[in-house]
DNA sequence: ATTGACTTTTACAATTTGTTAACAAATTAC
DNA sequence: GTAATTTGTTAACAAATTGTAAAAGTCAAT
């Protein structure tokens, strides 16, 4: 599920905002400055940052500052009543990724974060199709040759994980820190017997393998 | 050099589309409408695309469309007179990454076109190639005319860390400072293993050479 | 409380990688 | 030119990583 946090000191509009996202499907947290956006950033990990800029306590430039000092990636958009070219210019100079303006139509801005999310490659769950294997996220169904195989939740997530991004390597350590607890004290040896299960499970797949990168970790590699 | 795909048929403002990209230091060229631009799409490869909607011949939809059959990563931004909303959500749902409304600010424009480029390069780790020879972090693979040779942790870190910098020269103890425990006991002579398998697998590549530093270290030269 | 599904740990084997030591070859200092 | 030093190369051994099966732990539903 895509988290998304909310940043807006008007309570409607925040409300207004919370709700359309989960309407569509995110997981919204709103938070009412950026002072409080900061507390929710260290509590919990979010996909994109949609935040106001004129707030008591922090304004929206200095979230944006402070959040970029550490974390370049999570993408972050501006909503404002200001339509200044300045205020832009500023924003994308701190390396914020769109800036909407107040009254904003929800539709327009849900298709701006579904375009920046995809190309942050944070997706909102899909199915996706490899050779004889399909895996669909919303009914959580594995098949091959349209037979269904039974995962997991965790074999699941991992599968999905790695298909998501065919070729890429994925340490122990990356993949635990994304699907298992922050407390968790579970060994990274524990991905390997899942690796070892999904590589029972899907030997019947045409379409890729899991590798082991030998020092690293793991990765599908499409054939 | 980042290359951008100028799709517009007003010459005027395509003309100042290209010559203002120029001055902020990109590389631009100019098509007349969306028939044009997939001929100059088939000559070279763009970093990003920006089109206009209405042109004639083939409007900025199909381009769009047609462009994101083959091709899903290579940014699209409309720009348009028309500011409804049916014409964004169509974009969007092609694909595309972003939406200006004519006339638009050139400094706003390049800052939006910053700030996905930054993105989209986020997304794939960072790749090297010399020669017939290219390497790539992300995917942990190295490959000497697309056939992939198989290179450790260590091994692929330390070349990748000459070809990075090449003609520089790295002493053994900058090496192993950079890529060994720092309470590793081993001998700087095992980086001289290295270098010595490195040279065996990277015998086939004709774009560098691992020369040795006498007294100094290791270089990694073009030819 | 028991069951059953899932998760995690453990242990050991198999495999891969890292390191060293030895000697040959090349380079430098004298 | 010769000795001293540095580097190249190889192979053997040590160390680390991974595969796998089975045991143990967890947790929710009955």
């Amino acid at each position: 599920m895509v988290k998304i946090l909310v940043v807006e000191d008007d309570k409607d509009l925040n409300r207004y905002a919370v709700i359309s996202l989960r309407n569509n499907g995110y997981e919204a947290v709103s938070a009412l400055d950026g002072v409080d956006a900061l507390g929710r950033l260290e509590e919990n990990k979010f996909d994109l940052i949609l935040t106001d800029i004129m707030m008591p306590r922090m304004d929206g430039f200095e979230l944006a500052e402070s959040i970029r000092i550490t974390d370049k990636s999570t993408p972050i958009i501006f909503m404002s009543a200001k339509d200044d070219k300045p205020s832009k210019l500023m924003g994308y100079s701190i390396g914020i990724d769109d800036y909407v303006t107040k009254p904003f139509d929800m539709d327009v801005l849900i298709m701006k974060i579904n375009a920046i999310l995809r190309r942050a490659k944070i997706e909102n769950g899909k199915s996706l199709q490899i050779g004889n294997f399909k895996m669909n996220t919303e009914e959580h169904t594995a098949t091959v040759d349209n037979e269904e195989i039974s995962l997991t939740v965790r074999e699941f997530d991992l599968l999905f994980k790695l298909l998501s991004y065919p070729k890429r390597t994925f340490t122990r350590s990356a993949l635990m820190e994304e699907f298992w607890d922050y407390d968790s004290s579970a060994t990274s040896r524990t991905v390997d017997v899942y690796m070892a299960k999904l590589r029972e499970k899907t030997a019947m797949c045409d379409g890729f393998e899991i590798v082991t990168v030998h020092g690293l970790g793991y990765k599908a590699v499409l054939k």
